[in-house]
DNA sequence: AAAAAAATTTAGACTAGACTAAAATATTTT
DNA sequence: AAAATATTTTAGTCTAGTCTAAATTTTTTT
């Protein structure tokens, strides 16, 4: 049997589920990310389950087998290599691709993938910080922390974000700080946990709490 | 209402029929095409007709709306700059990209194609040597002739191919008759319609009917 | 440890797209 | 112009994936 592009993107979310809570992933918030009923997913759970994707107990939630995770690992290099050439390419914007990404990343066909990251120079992260695994399925590690957790005095790089939305990049856009941006942590301020830094280029900014806690940061060497 | 992958896949099929025929599709040959019932081609042509997609009366074959026009050429002109896409930057060869494109064809999105197109450098032929329509829907015409209708004394250069399948593409590999390649016609056989020709590195071959029936190839004016 | 609330599953229904078998309509042959 | 044949449509069924409403199970509160 197949694995059909509904069943892909069920996998793909208890991936993302796990990834953030190491438990099983539970049926509601499947279906939170699914923007589906939970009696849908109830539906697709049995599916999965029945292809050996996931293991499955009633009301206690799912795992994925090692073969469910090598299929979701699998998709996941496919999104974030479609993002790359969408963006390096084709010139889209990094707010842009991710519906095109999420399209493209079911194409199946022997050797496409491998060639795309080929001909892309084998590139290790997507344009939004993410890293993307290599073709054995292995990801590439790197030291980041979010905004939100440094102390003021820090100096760092914008390496990522955590929220993909279009309006959260937009905005990431509008205040300079696309990936690559300079930001020294001048002051947090307890009252709601805003922030203000100083840019690359000079410029003074505050943050909201929801900005910093969105925010991958490379810390740079002090001594530098 | 949005067009499904399925109704998009149908259009095609009758914008082929059309092409060849100039008169209605008829539900067998769609069928053919599709490689499924006429029963569901039936099921389908009601819904295409209920988008206003094509005119349907019972049992006299269909034939495409404007709007059912549109959007075959539309399909088309995506499966063949993907075609591009994949010899060009990603090394497939002509006989390996039918399958791809078929998928990458149904990827939807806002100025997807035209930015393909575009890092494409605007090609007018895909790797078949088939035309490729631009953003409006018009194509390039090209003075190309079947083999088969050539006279003996002529002279010419592949330019395209009938038959898509990849054993046939593999078999032009194997002659050495890729697109570009020249060929003379030196002489006909009325038993079999096979011919005799000469290739442009010297070599002579003999080709059968079924293979000058499925090879374009544009005439060198003579003076050359 | 009941009762209340929340989460999950089951039951039953719907749509798109396919199928087979049977019925209806067209076309071809005699 | 009937009869025979070929084509097409209808009728009824199936699966994947979705839904809502009802039933069940788990968790939380009292």
């Amino acid at each position: 049997m197949p694995i059909t592009q509904a069943e892909e993107n069920y996998l793909k979310a208890i991936f993302k589920i796990a990834e953030k809570d190491d438990k099983p992933a539970l049926t509601n918030a499947i279906a939170a990310v699914m923007q589906t009923s939970a009696a849908s997913v109830t539906d697709m759970l049995k599916r999965l389950a029945d292809k050996q994707l996931i293991t499955y107990e009633k009301y206690r939630g799912v795992q994925l087998t090692e073969e469910g995770h090598r299929l979701s690992t699998a998709l996941i290099r496919r999104h974030r290599l479609w993002e790359v050439f969408l963006t390096e390419k084709l010139g889209f914007a990094w707010d842009e691709v991710h519906d095109l990404a999420e399209q493209l990343e079911h194409i199946q066909g022997n050797g496409l993938i491998d060639r795309l990251d080929n001909f892309l120079g084998n590139p290790g992260f997507d344009p939004h910080g993410d890293p993307i695994p290599n073709a054995e399925g292995h990801w590439t590690y790197r030291n980041q922390s979010l905004l939100a957790t440094l102390q003021p005095g820090t100096q760092g790089v914008v390496t990522g974000v955590d929220d993909h939305s279009a309006t959260f990049l937009q905005y990431l856009d509008q205040l300079g700080l696309a990936l690559g941006a300079q930001v020294s942590l001048l002051e947090q301020f307890p009252y709601d946990h805003s922030v203000r830094v100083r840019t690359g280029d000079g410029r003074e900014l505050v943050l909201s709490e929801k900005v910093t806690k969105n925010l991958y940061i490379k810390l740079l060497e002090s001594g530098n």
